[in-house]
DNA sequence: ATATTATCGCAACAAGGTCGCATTATGAAT
DNA sequence: ATTCATAATGCGACCTTGTTGCGATAATAT
């Protein structure tokens, strides 16, 4: 399937550029000028990161979070997105730290998904 | 509130002993015995978590997986629970990897909680 | 301009978790 | 042992987050 440069990709993906962090549907659709469906957004950032541009985290709070991939190695790769992301309590704020950090398993054991978030106060809201 | 010594909780917890590893609420339900309320095994869990007898992790799927205090320092206790988890993707068994991880954080930043989950296949899956 | 088909919007659905409220049962006091 | 206050339960309703089916719309190639 070739992807199309629509409307709603263009705009989604520059809210997310622009903020910087990593957003929530939620955020997204505050953030957004135009009316976009629900669907949508999640279609399309769903599309985004199985094309390796975004990254997607779930929060300690159950809710899925999208960031820009910056330092991220490639689409799809194992290991690719290794990095911890802060949650702020107050502010709501979710933000990559860019730390790799390499975490040594048990014998036989596989990594495939990295999904490590740190909530508390950012510098902002502590 | 005082707390009372129930039969629901006697056996949830003891499910979650003798387990020895992090269980969402179904993988509970199944292994009861008895036939629980999922709303009361939820207040239980809760219940052990502010108790601090129990900590709770939420899964790259998004679902809450509580597992019985170790090597966790107190109740409530800022960075008590900063040990990695691994979920497997095969057999769906969530451990606590009983190594603690100390993140720096950049200046300004305070933890209050850590989430931190690796999902991939396990010793037994791989 | 036309055809193809990726994408959208809407509605319905599903899963996970919480809450209100009447009922039950635990533990303490009598 | 009986009574009493209230913590805990079960049931149902509810909310939120996210996904899916399907007909309508619009982006790209010809």
């Amino acid at each position: 399937m070739k992807r199309r440069n629509t409307h709603s990709t263009a705009e989604i993906f520059e809210v997310l550029k622009s903020s910087g962090n990593a957003l929530s549907h939620d955020m997204i659709q505050e953030n957004i000028g135009s009316d976009i469906d629900r669907a949508t957004i999640y279609r399309v950032l769903n599309r985004f990161c199985e094309d390796g541009k975004v990254h997607k985290v779930i929060g300690d709070d159950g809710k899925q979070y999208f960031a820009i991939c910056h330092n991220c190695s490639g689409k799809n790769q194992v290991h690719s997105h290794n990095h911890i992301h802060f949650r702020c309590l107050h502010c709501g704020k979710v933000e990559c730290l860019e730390r790799d950090l390499a975490v040594p398993l048990p014998e036989g054991y596989v990594a495939k998904v990295h999904n490590l978030v740190i909530s508390g106060f950012c510098n902002s809201c502590s």
